[in-house]
DNA sequence: CTTATCTTGGACCGGCCGTTCCAAGATAAG
DNA sequence: CTTATCTTGGAACGGCCGGTCCAAGATAAG
């Protein structure tokens, strides 16, 4: 009996992360995406609730759509320090140019607003933090069963710095960093896993 | 002949820094500053200008009174590694425990905010991360100087390195990570740039 | 076609935003 | 003590904030 949606809620969570990736949440009112949406106060407020539920709905999704198939095709690739290099390289050409270039990353972002001691934005930042090194480990046990890898690495720690690395590129490149710069930075990390006597 | 200041320019911006590193700039209003300063909102702006310059002020200020002093020590402490390794010992603590536990850096936190594209504040954004990467560049002469590193360390690269780790810890810290996890991180780059039989 | 139910547009809320302004007050030179 | 100059308190500004509310509209079951 009743009337249903008249728009697509996941089309328009789609156009609220990139509202909140590029502009930030904190500075992005309700009434900006009204007119972004083209969706009235009480569809927004009746589907998504208030703002911070809207953020955390964002984040989610960013998690999901942006971070998690980057994160899984690198756990997935067995090249081992290889697949690293490749998903950094990838990672500063994201963040330096193209259509996101300079918006740094949502979840990365998110971590220095108001909202991160939202109960339901924190458990977003831990997963995505999570899910990061998990894929970073992925990968670095590919690496040291292919051999690359120098004797004795540890590879909870090293996943934990690659994921920190990963964070400090994300916000250096929000704020204009040089994409040269950036991947010297990281290729010095890649370099001190490796033998020594192979670089 | 004119009236002198009521109050000390500097007292204030020490208050206004404590204010922006704990809550955030962007949500710390003018009234909240006018509340804990004890200024009237003429003062304010007679002696600061407007909200982005008071920001940029605050941020100089930071720079110079709480990163200037532990990057000048760290550039000059010779022992190398264990400099390195000291200096983000005790910036996990400082981020982790104490005072200002979980507030995270205020020029770390300004990379995601709206004022980072504001010239004044870009300026001291990549004042603090080429005074940060210098320090590090200094103790990683030192390491080399002494003997500590492996052959053929990108000094330029490794200390882009840490200074981008040193980035991720802030930011993390800010989210509540756990220092043991940190100083893991920040351990496995450092046993990187050593030699590997020393370790 | 009626009816029950949900959705929608958009007016409206109190409150805070950063900023401006001016009269009253404080200061020190003459 | 007068006077010129700067500072100060605080009212006031238009505008935006996130959120609420309700009448009008859309829907589909009966």
């Amino acid at each position: 009996m009743p009337d249903v949606k008249h728009f697509e809620p996941d089309a328009v969570l789609d156009q609220v992360v990139r509202l909140f990736w590029e502009r930030g949440a904190e500075v992005t009112g309700i009434a900006e995406i009204v007119r972004a949406t083209g969706l009235s106060r009480s569809s927004l407020y009746a589907t998504f609730g208030g703002k911070e539920r809207l953020q955390a709905a964002a984040l989610r999704r960013y998690l999901e759509r942006q971070s998690r198939p980057v994160f899984d095709a690198l756990a997935a690739d067995q090249r081992g320090l290889p697949a690293v290099d490749g998903f950094f390289e990838r990672l500063v050409a994201a963040r330096c140019t193209g259509k996101h270039a300079r918006w740094g990353c949502l979840v990365t972002n998110a971590h220095t607003g108001a909202a991160r001691e939202v109960p339901e934005i924190r458990e977003v930042l831990d997963a995505h933090h999570g899910a990061l090194r998990a894929a970073m480990r992925a990968a670095l046990r590919s690496a040291r069963e292919l051999g690359q890898t120098r004797p004795g690495l540890d590879l909870d720690a090293c996943s934990e710095n690659l994921a920190l690395l990963a964070y400090g590129v994300n916000l250096r490149s929000r704020a204009g960093a040089e994409p040269a710069e950036l991947l010297a930075g990281v290729r010095a990390v890649l370099d001190g896993f490796a033998h020594t006597e192979e670089r």
